[in-house]
DNA sequence: TATTATAGATTACACCTGTAATCATAAATT
DNA sequence: AATTTATGATTACAGGTGTAATCTATAATA
């Protein structure tokens, strides 16, 4: 149901759920380091509207744009996205292969035992 | 540096894992459910080969495929690719998103803490 | 008021992907 | 040997993506 974000589409998302409205100036200020060109960002920001991802409100002649869609929402939906294309659904084998792949700090393997236990 | 799979070539490339070499024939057979015409099938194996992520063997006439890198390899990089687009890298906010998310059965989740415990 | 600057809208263009159809060639069949 | 068939190679074509440049209209400035 909710269009697919693509992955530089993403990267200006992430702005607007960091500090919503933001008009396009302010967006393109906070992706300096990406190197993009201040055109590239509209184009992006443009492409989100379309995609009823983020939505609007005039202010004179310029625009203030904020999410319109949760970011949990995005990412339950990319995640289980991932799952079934490239694990096709085995959770199992996808838990695996981010806990062996990634060295967890004691800190992160602490806090991932919470929260098994309590979904116990 | 291994080039990117798309999904299609993914599904393809997944019935090479499962056993090779095929012909492209017995690959097409193996893919009746997907409902895709041989020559999709056809051209999927190409781009494989072309991103060298298949390679083959003529015999006469024709081609067996075989996968040209291991499973594991391409599951580690999708995962951290996966890992660094959507979630900046924050493996714990992915696991909890993935326990959250999916509604683990218990065997699931013992399995995972076992996991975290073979970690410590 | 005339001119310039700026914001958003539209257009551009190459590469990737999904989804085949057509072409060329060699093997199999008549 | 001539014809049909099957295989891989090449071409097609629309929609998405990365990466902007240009167009248009309005606001700010001279």
């Amino acid at each position: 149901m909710i269009n697919r974000v693509s992955d530089s589409e993403r990267i200006v998302l992430e702005i607007l759920w960091q500090e919503s409205p933001l008009s396009s100036q302010e967006v393109v200020e906070r992706l300096t380091d990406s190197g993009w060109n201040e055109k590239t960002v509209k184009t992006f920001l443009n492409r989100l509207v379309k995609k009823n991802i983020v939505s609007f409100k005039k202010e004179g002649r310029r625009y203030f744009y904020s999410p319109a869609v949760a970011k949990e929402d995005i990412l339950s939906e990319e995640s289980s996205g991932f799952l079934n294309r490239v694990f096709q659904g085995d959770i199992k084998a996808l838990l695996a292969t981010f806990v062996d792949n990634k060295q967890l700090s004691q800190a992160e393997l602490d806090y991932l035992k919470n929260l098994l236990d309590e979904k116990n």
